[in-house]
DNA sequence: TAGTTGACCGGAA
DNA sequence: ATTCCGGCCAACT
């Protein structure tokens, strides 16, 4: 019944790899622009390997201000794991 | 069942 | 420039 969960996941499937989108941006295709909070909520409980979740990253976050700090948080390894695998996939 | 928390964001003081 | 507030929806207690 594609609710809110569905959709963000179905949107955070869809980033292509070496991309990064922000939270808002998620959150905004999902139909709440606002709900980004949520996005991280529903994305830290789907350990799916469908969902890049690595790839999506706080706004203002862009690829010089990767850092441990801007990165957001990382259900996996920590931000530095997170912070690792943007960088991998980015290069 | 209801209340509180939470991987955020944008605007305001 | 930094700090505070409200908002959105799902998961946890």
């Amino acid at each position: 019944m594609l609710t809110f969960t569905h959709k963000v996941l179905n949107v955070v499937r869809k980033i292509p790899v070496g991309k990064t989108m922000t939270y808002g941006e998620v959150a905004k295709r999902a139909g709440s622009p606002s709900a980004a909070r949520v996005v991280g909520i529903i994305i830290k409980n789907n350990f799916l390997l469908d969902v890049p979740c690595h790839r999506v990253v706080p706004a203002g976050t862009t690829g010089k201000n990767l850092t441990v700090k801007n990165v957001g948080q990382y259900n996996r390894g920590g931000s530095e794991a997170k912070l690792k695998l943007l960088l991998a996939e980015k290069a």
